[in-house]
DNA sequence: AAAGATGGTTGAATCGATTTACCTGGGAGA
DNA sequence: TCTCCCAGGTAAATCGATTCAACCATCTTT
């Protein structure tokens, strides 16, 4: 028991697995890496050095000569929101089938902080980055980035940038929820939640009103109430929608927790969701299974984005030149207690 | 605009920017590091060229040289765990204060995967390593993984170990939760949940042990059952209690999600939490207080894990030969409606 | 027997930074 | 005037791998 006792970090480097096996260090390296031109003894007696001086392989090193360190950069905007959490998880598993690491960072949506941490990435010499941009992140930007590293966007709303990107689908999904509930004879549909400069709240509001005038239903502004994104935003919003002259009879919310806090809104004026109102959210958080009455809402596979934004950086490492892919991910509608008390109104 | 228009990854290296601003290779080095044998108007200069050029530093080459590599790797169990995500979340925030970055990778709780995973952390020449150990890692392998690089526990169960760790306080929590239930005159308290194989459920169910030990109630080694972590296991359990000859009138959960099983178990029944059963769970997951009826559970603070962890790992790294630090976070009760109808029992 | 082919190995250059020891020109002190 | 010092700068070694051209025995081939 000599051995690893003093040096706190003794450093083992091919140089003395070399010498352990009697070779030189080029035929060490060819060896660790099957070139077929080293003979078979070779390789072992290398191999065996490697185990018996406890070498670990250098990959930085390496990377200096092979320009690739097998690091993905995951840059998201915040890992508390589960549904980035599911992301970056389906972004981890596929990235270490494949030999990657993940190098991850969150901008909390800051644009400044954005800047920084991609430098920093850059620095660190990632293979490649997988960003979830920050509002208002200028395309220029984007695709300056673009002319450094390979890189995939978590945003299908950079249409002009030729990028690959995965997404979801927001018009589908949202067609899919308002058509349920005209369906359900629903006339007064009101939109709640989130801001202007959010891109994704854009779309779906389009989809919502396109569906709307689809269905020759008017449309009625004071049903669309912005705001932000939490159960507080979702309460307000119903608040003030509920004390209209001509209160909605159906919401479909930007987002699950918010629909949470309509739901709270309609308990405080004596109604309940699914008997007096028809609700829908969009995300399908763990929660909305669970709360009473369950939600109606809009399901995506976060892990699934998550997989195939790594599946196209791997695409896009071993083939630069291949044509860009665009991944829109089918998001589904999940019918719960929320939606279940069809009426007829009047038109 | 005939910059960067052909090349689609030309490297701008510390050698171009010395040429650009007349200097040699060293002085832009120095110049970059703010040493303060360059000259100013020199060291603008280089500033310059930098700029100039879009040069951007390469710590990857660096760390060959200094031998570090800013890079801090954290393996955990499972990302899908909200608790794992809070802990991640804070960990990140932390080491980007300081200039580090998070490798990250998950285990799923296989030793083979974690084994493997901590090869490629360690090839991939991370600074420092923290890790969730999955059960029944050997304390040698973890003794050995010490003597290459700095090592934070997420556990605080390898008391054998001197090892840097943070871990949250089973014992008094559970102590809590199991008082406030015989406080409110439950006496037939069951534990519920998790596998023998979990040293955190050992500790919980010791403590659980002590606890009724103390207020001189006889343990009933029937009313203990364990099983998966999730609400099917919670619900399985639950049904097996209530055909006991004298079922429980209580349980004190292993996690939230068991809890909520244990719910629906009840609710099968026709019995409801809060009224004619006491119920706790522990971690107090965002559904907790959302449940109807809300959960009383035993809270502690995920993230402030992970911040602790990256301080503690930060400190380890500037002052490797402090003595260890073993953090315990406190973690407290949360009262709500599940336990909300105190009775009396007969003893 | 000379020339070529072949399989296995290696010396040396290289990647992009840091860092040490040395160099140089000019001003202060004697 | 001569020495010494000093501020400012640089050449070259170094970190730990990869990789290619060159080399060297053997073994064929003619």
């Amino acid at each position: 028991m000599t051995k690893s006792d003093r040096p706190r970090r003794q450093k083992v480097t091919l140089q003395h697995v070399a010498e352990a096996a009697r070779v030189s260090k080029a035929t060490a390296s060819l060896a660790l890496n099957n070139n077929p031109r080293i003979s078979e003894p070779t390789r072992q007696r290398v191999l065996e050095a490697v185990e018996a001086l406890g070498y670990v392989y250098n990959q930085r090193a390496a990377s200096l000569r092979t320009q690739r360190s097998f690091t993905i950069g995951l840059i998201i905007k915040d890992l508390s929101n589960p549904f980035n959490a599911e992301l970056t998880s389906g972004a981890e598993s596929q990235l270490a089938d494949h030999d990657y690491s993940l190098v991850l960072a969150t901008t909390d949506d800051d644009r400044g902080k954005q800047t920084r941490l991609i430098q920093t990435m850059l620095e660190r010499d990632v293979d490649g980055l997988i960003l979830a941009p920050t509002a208002s992140t200028p395309i220029a930007s984007l695709q300056r980035l673009m002319d450094h590293r390979p890189l995939v966007l978590l945003t299908p709303y950079y249409a002009d940038l030729a990028a690959d990107c995965v997404g979801m689908d927001d018009e589908n999904g949202t067609a899919r929820a308002v058509e349920h509930l005209i369906q359900q004879g629903r006339r007064r549909i009101a939109f709640v939640g989130g801001f202007d400069t959010d891109l994704t709240r854009q779309r779906r509001l389009d989809s919502y009103r396109d569906t709307l005038l689809r269905h020759d239903i008017a449309l009625d502004p004071a049903l669309c109430v912005a705001g932000p994104v939490s159960r507080r935003g979702g309460y307000d919003a119903m608040r003030r929608l509920l004390s209209l002259p001509a209160p909605p009879t159906a919401a479909y919310c930007y987002s699950d927790v918010i629909a949470f806090g309509v739901m709270l809104g309609l308990r405080a004026a004596g109604m309940e969701a699914g008997k007096d109102f028809a609700l829908i959210g969009f995300d399908d958080v763990p929660e909305a299974s669970l709360w009473h009455p369950s939600l109606t809402t809009v399901s995506n596979d976060p892990r699934g984005l998550g997989v195939n934004a790594a599946q196209l950086m791997l695409r896009r490492i071993s083939t630069p030149d291949a044509p860009i892919n665009r991944v829109i991910m089918p998001s589904r509608l999940i019918v719960r207690d929320s939606t279940t008390a069809p009426v007829k109104e009047p038109h």
